[in-house]
DNA sequence: CTGAAAGCGCTTACAG
DNA sequence: CTGAAAGCGCTTACAG
C-alpha cells in the first residue's frame, strides 16, 4: 500500500556510487565526473528518486522556503482581487526557481506582538514577500533594519536587504490626469486611497504631476481620502461633489472606489461619463464587466508578481538590486469623455 | 548578527533534563511528570525556544504541512474571489491545527503527466485541500482510489479518504427560483456554469425542484451554460433572450455571470429588474457594488475554508467523515421584483 | 516518569 | 573526481 519512498541510498547502490556523489549529482556542483553525473541522474530518474526538501533543508541550513505574507487579508482579499492574483504569480515563478512557498497572514495588532524576525526563523524562511503592509505598522519599522531578504509590494524602504516592487504609481496616475485633462476637463477630483499607504502618496504626486504639466493649478479640497472600499469612497465622492458641484471628472486609486463612485453618482442623479468621467486604478477583471466599463490604469499582476520572485531570490543569492518597477498601462473605456 | 537559533538542546541543559524530556513536554505526551513539564515550558519560553518544524518531520516522519491546489488559478482567481477567500480562511484554521499551508497550482494537461499521489510524496504533504477540479480531470479519476487525506471543494467523491465540503447546491439553487416564482415568475430561464463541473448538476436539480415543487413544468431550451465568465454568459443570454422574448427572470449560476448578463440585457434595451429580474449566486463582494445590487444566494466562504481544514485535519486523524455541506443562503436585494 | 541511542534523508568539510 | 564520516534538530522505541 504505503509505496516505500526512494531515497538518495537506493540511488547511491544502483548507481554504484556514494551517497555523497549523488548529492554532488544533484545540486550540480562542478567537481564531478560529468559521465557519472549523467548515470546518476538517470538511475534516479527511473526509480522515481526526489531529493526529500525537508531533509535538505535541515542539514544544509537552506530551507527553499519563501513565505508570502499578506496583510488584512479578510480586506484586501475580499475587496481586490489583485492581492491574489500577484500571489498566484509570484509563487508559480518561485516553484520554478525550486522554492516551495508559504502563505501568511498578519495585521497590525499581530505586528505588536510577534516580530517579523521571529517569524522568519518560526517558519524556517529564506525569504519574504510582504503585501498590504502600512507605513504606521511595526513590520514597517523593522524592515529597515532587518538582515533577512525581503521583497514588498507598493511599499518602499531603504534596506539593502529589502527590495520593492510596484509600478509606477506616479507615473500612472499621472497618465490618469493627463489623458482627463487632454479631454478637455479642468476641475478634477481625485478619490485617493488610505492616508497611511504608501501608494496614495505617489500617486498624489502624479495628480498634482499632471496638473503642472499643463499648467493647471490644483485646488486641494478637490481632494479625498478615502479607505480603498467603495463605501469609503460613495462617501467621500458625496463630500466631494457637495463642495464641488462643477466638477468634471474624478479619478479614483482603485477600480473598486470608481465602482462605488459610479454608482453613488447614478443614484444623485448624475450619468456617467456624460455628467462626469470617472477613472479608476489597477484594471481588475471585474472594472469591464459593469456598465460603462471603466477607464483605468492597469498594473500587470503577472509582471508584479514575477519581478517580486526574482528581486526576492537575487536578494538571497547576495545581489542588493533594490527596486523594481512596473509600467502602468491606460486602458481607455466607456466611463470618461471629453468635454 | 546572526543570532544562534535555540534548540532543544539548549532548553534540555538548562532544564537540566535529557532531550528526550523536552521532546515530549513539547509534545503533550502524558508519560512525563507534569511539573517537570510546567518547568521545561517555562525555559523554553524564556529561551524562546520553538521546536524547529522541519527536523520534526524529518524524524517523525509527520510533516504538518497541507497543499492548497487550486486548478487553473488564472482562470478561477482572476473571476472568482471565492477561491481566494476560501483559501485564507482554510489557511487560518490549518495555522491553528498546528500545520503550515503550501500553495500548489495545477491544470488539466499537467495532470496527465504528474500524479496526484506524486505530488503528495514530492511535497511532504499530510494531506491536501482541492479546489477548481473538473469532472473530466486526471486528478478525478485518481481521486477514487487513492490513499491520502484529500477534500474536495465543490465537487463529490466515494472514498474515505476524500472529504468533500461545499455549500449545498441543489437547495442554494432551489431557493434561488423558489423565490423568483413567489415573486410571480412563470418563465424563468437559467444560465448554468460548465458543463464538466459538479455543482452544474446539482444546481440544475435544484432549478428543477423549485419547479416541481410548485407545480411548473420546466422547459429544457429555457436552460444555457456557460463558462462561468461574464463573456460567455452575455453570449447565453442572447441566445436564450432570441428564443424566448418573454421570460421574465433568469437564474444565474454565477454571480459573475449575473453580472455579465445584466449588461447584455441592458445594451439590448431591457431594464433590470423591470424588464426581466436576475438572480446570481455566491455573494461575491461585488454583487453588491454594482447596480443594481445582485439579488443572490450566499457561499459562506469563512465557514468553507473553517469546514474544509476540519474535515482534512480529521481524515489525517483516522476519522472518516466524508462530506461537510454549507448552508446557502438567500441575499435579497434590488435586480429582482415581483411581477 | 526519564535517559541513552539510533535514525530520519540529506549536505559538507576533509581526505585522498 | 570520489568516499567515509559527522552532523542538521528533532522523535521514538527500548531500558530502566
Amino acid at each position: 500500500m504505503e509505496n516505500k519512498t526512494v531515497t538518495i541510498k537506493d540511488v547511491a547502490k544502483k548507481a554504484g556510487v556514494s551517497v555523497s556523489t549523488v548529492s554532488r549529482a544533484f545540486n550540480n556542483y562542478s567537481d564531478i565526473n560529468p559521465e557519472t553525473r549523467e548515470q546518476i541522474l538517470k538511475i534516479a530518474e527511473e526509480l522515481g528518486y526526489k531529493p526529500n526538501i525537508i531533509a535538505r533543508s535541515l542539514s544544509s541550513n537552506r530551507n527553499f522556503r519563501l513565505g508570502m505574507l499578506v496583510e488584512d487579508y479578510d480586506l484586501s482579499g475580499m475587496l481586490n482581487p489583485l492581492v491574489f492574483e500577484i500571489l498566484m504569480n509570484f509563487k508559480n515563478t518561485a516553484t520554478k526557481l525550486g522554492y516551495e512557498t508559504v502563505l501568511l497572514s498578519t495585521t497590525s495588532d499581530v505586528q505588536k506582538n510577534e516580530k517579523l524576525s521571529k517569524l522568519f526563523t518560526d517558519k524556517q524562511l529564506d525569504g519574504m514577500f510582504i503585501m498590504g503592509l502600512k507605513m504606521t505598522d511595526e513590520y514597517y519599522r523593522e524592515l529597515s533594519q532587518i538582515d533577512k531578504p525581503c521583497v514588498l509590494y507598493d511599499i518602499n524602504i531603504n534596506n539593502p536587504y529589502v527590495g520593492c516592487v510596484g509600478v509606477d504609481n506616479t507615473k500612472g496616475a499621472f497618465l490618469a490626469v493627463e489623458y482627463l485633462i487632454k479631454l478637455g476637463h479642468k476641475k478634477i477630483g481625485f478619490i485617493n486611497g488610505h492616508k497611511d499607504a504608501y501608494v496614495s502618496y505617489e500617486r498624489l504626486d502624479g495628480y498634482f504631476l499632471a496638473h503642472n504639466r499643463y499648467g493647471l493649478t490644483v485646488d486641494n479640497s478637490l481632494i479625498e481620502y478615502a479607505d480603498f472600499t467603495d463605501k469609503g469612497a460613495e462617501e467621500a465622492v458625496e463630500r466631494l461633489i457637495n463642495r464641488h458641484r462643477d466638477v468634471t471628472a474624478i479619478f479614483c486609486a482603485s477600480d473598486i472606489m470608481a465602482i462605488g463612485v459610479v454608482n453613488r453618482l447614478n443614484d444623485l442623479g448624475y450619468s456617467i461619463p456624460d455628467d462626469i468621467s470617472i477613472i479608476g486604478f489597477d484594471g481588475i477583471y471585474l472594472s469591464q464587466c459593469i456598465s460603462p466599463k471603466i477607464t483605468t490604469v492597469k498594473q500587470d499582476t503577472a509582471k508584479i508578481g514575477e519581478a517580486a520572485a526574482n528581486l526576492l531570490f537575487n536578494i538571497i543569492q547576495g545581489q542588493r538590486i533594490g527596486r523594481v518597477v512596473i509600467e502602468p498601462e491606460l486602458l481607455e473605456r466607456e466611463s470618461t469623455k471629453s468635454v
